[in-house]
DNA sequence: CTACTATGAATGAACGTTCATTTATAGATT
DNA sequence: AATCTATAAATGAACGTTCATTCATAGTAG
C-alpha cells in the first residue's frame, strides 16, 4: 500500500505511456491500470473518473513544461546570469532538449491539442499554458529588444513568432520521425 | 436517391462538422449519419467501416489542401508567371486565406495530427501529405536562393522552417481563437 | 477496532456493425 | 404509354462487444 501521492503519480505516468502507444481516444481505463500494474478500480478511487485522470494527465504534462520555462525565464534568473542572449540560448537548448522532445511527451502534448477545440477543460488548460508561455518569451524579447539596436521591433510578433516555431518543429519531430 | 459519389461527399462534410464540434473520440456514426440527415446504416453502406469514413475524411481534406498547394507551386504556374516572389507572396496567401484557416478545418487537421502516432493509417497521410508540401516549397526556396544572392543558405532548412512556422501558427489560431 | 487502500467481478450504458425490410430507379416487355 | 422486373439505395431495430463505473469483499496500517 502506498500513499496517495505516489499512486496518484504512478497511475499518471500510465496514462502518459498508454496515450503515447496506443493514442488518446484507445487508452481505456484498463489499459492504464494494468500498465501501472494495478487493478482496475484504483483509478476511480484517486481520481473519481476517466475524465479527471486525462484532465490530471494534461496538467501534470503542461505544470512540468511550464516549470523548466520558468526556471529559465524567471526575472531573477535571467538578470542574475547578466546576457540576455545567454537566456535565450538557454531557453532554446531547453525547448529542443531530450526530455521536451521526446515522443512520448510530443505525443501526449498534441492528442490533447487535437481534442482541446471540442472540451472545454483541454482548451482551458492548454490555453493558459500557452498564454504564460507567451508571456515569459514576450518579456525576454523585450529586454533583449530594449537593450539591442532593435527598437523598431515588436515584442508580441517576435514571441509569436518564436513560439509558433517551435511548436511547428515539434510537430514536424511527432509526424516525420 | 442519390449517387454514390454524391452521398460519400456528403456524409465526409457531416463528419468534419462532428469532428469539429464534438472532437474525434466523440464523433459516433450516429452522430454523424444524423449531421448528414441520413440513417444510421448509410455509413457502412458507402464506406464500410467507420475505420474507413475516418481515413477517407482525412485524405479528403488533404486532397482538398494539396491540390490548392500545387495550384500556386507546379512548375509551370510558378515559371509562366515569372517572378518568385509573387509565388511565395502567392503561398503564404492561400496558407492563410480563409479557406484554409477557418476553425473547422483546423480542428479536423490537428485532431488528426493527435492520432497520427498511435494509427499508421492516419500517420502515412499525414506524412506523405508533409513530404509533397515539403518537396514542393524546398522546390521553390531552391530557386528563390538560386535566382538571388544567397547562396549560402540551404533551401531544406529554410522550407522546414517556413512550414513549421505555418504549422505554428495554424495551431495557435486553434487553440487562442 | 477504525479508517484507509486495493481488488476485480458485476452492471448498465453506449457504440459499431449487421441485416431483413422498404423504397426508388432504370431498363425491358407488352 | 403503361406495366413489370431487377438492381441498387436506404432504413433502423436488433445484436454483440467494449467500456467506465460501482461495490461487496479483502487486506493493511495506526
Amino acid at each position: 500500500m502506498r500513499s496517495r501521492s505516489e499512486r496518484r503519480l504512478q497511475l499518471i505516468d500510465a496514462t502518459i505511456r498508454c496515450i503515447a502507444q496506443h493514442g488518446l481516444s484507445a487508452t481505456t481505463m484498463q489499459l492504464v491500470t494494468r500498465e501501472a500494474g494495478l487493478s482496475l478500480g484504483i483509478a476511480n478511487l484517486h481520481f473519481q473518473s476517466k475524465e479527471n485522470l486525462l484532465a490530471e494527465t494534461l496538467r501534470h504534462v503542461t505544470r512540468e513544461y511550464n516549470d523548466g520555462l520558468l526556471a529559465i525565464l524567471t526575472p531573477e534568473n535571467s538578470t542574475s546570469d547578466g546576457c540576455l542572449a545567454d537566456t535565450l540560448e538557454r531557453l532554446l537548448d531547453f525547448q529542443l532538449s531530450h526530455g521536451v522532445t521526446q515522443r512520448q511527451k510530443m505525443a501526449v502534448w498534441f492528442a490533447y491539442y487535437g481534442e482541446a477545440s471540442a472540451r472545454p477543460i483541454y482548451q482551458k488548460i492548454c490555453s493558459s499554458s500557452d498564454r504564460l508561455s507567451m508571456q515569459k518569451v514576450e518579456e525576454l524579447f523585450a529586454a533583449i529588444v530594449n537593450e539591442g539596436e532593435y527598437k523598431d521591433r515588436d515584442p508580441q510578433q517576435l514571441a509569436t513568432g518564436y513560439l509558433a516555431l517551435i511548436d511547428g518543429l515539434w510537430l514536424s519531430l511527432l509526424v516525420a520521425p
